[in-house]
DNA sequence: TGTACATCAGTGAACGCGCGTTCACTGATGTAC
DNA sequence: TGTACATCAGTGAACGCGCGTTCACTGATGTAC
């Protein structure tokens, strides 16, 4: 079968975004190469006309977590009031919805231990999509002056994150629900 | 050769404390049954007889690993005046010595993602644990009552494994501080 | 317009490898007589 | 006291399995003539 121009680099998206969320499921190193390319429909063996190696999906599909995670973030602050946004960031975070569904969460809180154990050659860039995270997160962060914004950052998002790794171990969502709250609360009387 | 009666139980002992070690720095995926016999200075075929599998003895190096940093916090506590306890936790647990001895450090940090993906059957224990961490340091924790403590817990650590994680991924140990410290500050401004 | 050939995304068998697990074996010491 | 045997923690080869990767092949469509 031959395919029109487009269909190449359109299946390829696919196999990224199905990737972006298996990846989230069940860590990159527990997704199997076959295992996404099924997601998408096909079998391993076409994988190397898409990409060079495994890690290079990865690499791929870690940034279109990133990427979709700050879409519907940025998405959740511009809907509401600029003096809210952050805050309205923070309610979508920390929100039952995004902790039930980790394959649509951030790839913070679904990955962020092996993210530290990569290999040396991927290491910056990770450290380069966390970057881009940040940099599009900080226009809604708290403060009036961008360095009180940046300094907002990493603290919230910390608790976010540890708030719902923590609340993903817990059996009930009443429970889960508690810990997401305790967190929103910190932050909203904080800044 | 045959062994002292208190031998097998020291061995067994060994491996598990090794293994705690190993499963932090590697996931519990990551770590090799062999790996981790050769941690203990042993070979794998000798592994069941000690352990009826893999999972037995990620659960126990798991639990070993959650006492171990727990007993660490618990020493830090109890060195400082009463109600600066929980401030000495929170400096330990957000050191940098901390943070950059991943083998050493919570279990919570360095496994939190894998903790939500374990199987049905080990949810529960994987939970238990959790629960025998939390109970361990509420006494610590700040506020007058108990309701206080219990309520002070999950935010404060849910901050902490975020930073510890996030810190984790910068190259630089200046970068980590300045997550650590940035964590610290909104907790002691907190509480 | 019709025919022969090139293209190339996708297929599925096969590869070597490391994993968790099993098993026949080792050999120093304790026990039975 | 001396000898034969039992014990059992530890060894290392071997198992089946799933993994990442490779490769000869497929076959519908585009192109050359």
């Amino acid at each position: 079968m031959r395919y029109k121009p487009e269909h190449k680099a359109e299946v390829r998206e696919k196999i990224v975004k199905d990737a972006s969320r298996r990846i989230r499921t069940e860590g990159m190193t527990g997704a199997a190469v076959s295992a996404m390319m099924q997601d998408s429909g096909l079998t391993h063996g076409g994988f190397y006309k898409h990409f060079g190696s495994k890690d290079e999906l990865l690499m791929e599909s870690l940034s279109e977590a990133f990427d979709e995670m700050a879409g519907r973030l940025v998405e959740a602050g511009e809907r509401s009031k600029p003096d809210a946004a952050w805050k309205a960031i923070v309610k979508t975070y920390l929100s039952l919805e995004t902790c039930d569904h980790v394959g649509y969460g951030c790839p913070l809180t679904a990955l962020a231990p092996e993210l530290t154990r990569v290999d040396k050659a991927m290491k910056p860039r990770v450290f380069e999509e966390l970057k881009k995270y940040r940099q599009r997160m900080l226009p809604f962060m708290p403060g009036r002056r961008t360095a009180d914004k940046e300094r907002a950052f990493f603290p919230i998002f910390s608790t976010m994150v540890g708030a719902v790794e923590i609340a993903r171990m817990l059996p009930e969502p009443a429970m889960r629900e508690k810990v997401l709250g305790s967190a929103r609360e910190l932050l909203f009387q904080s800044y």
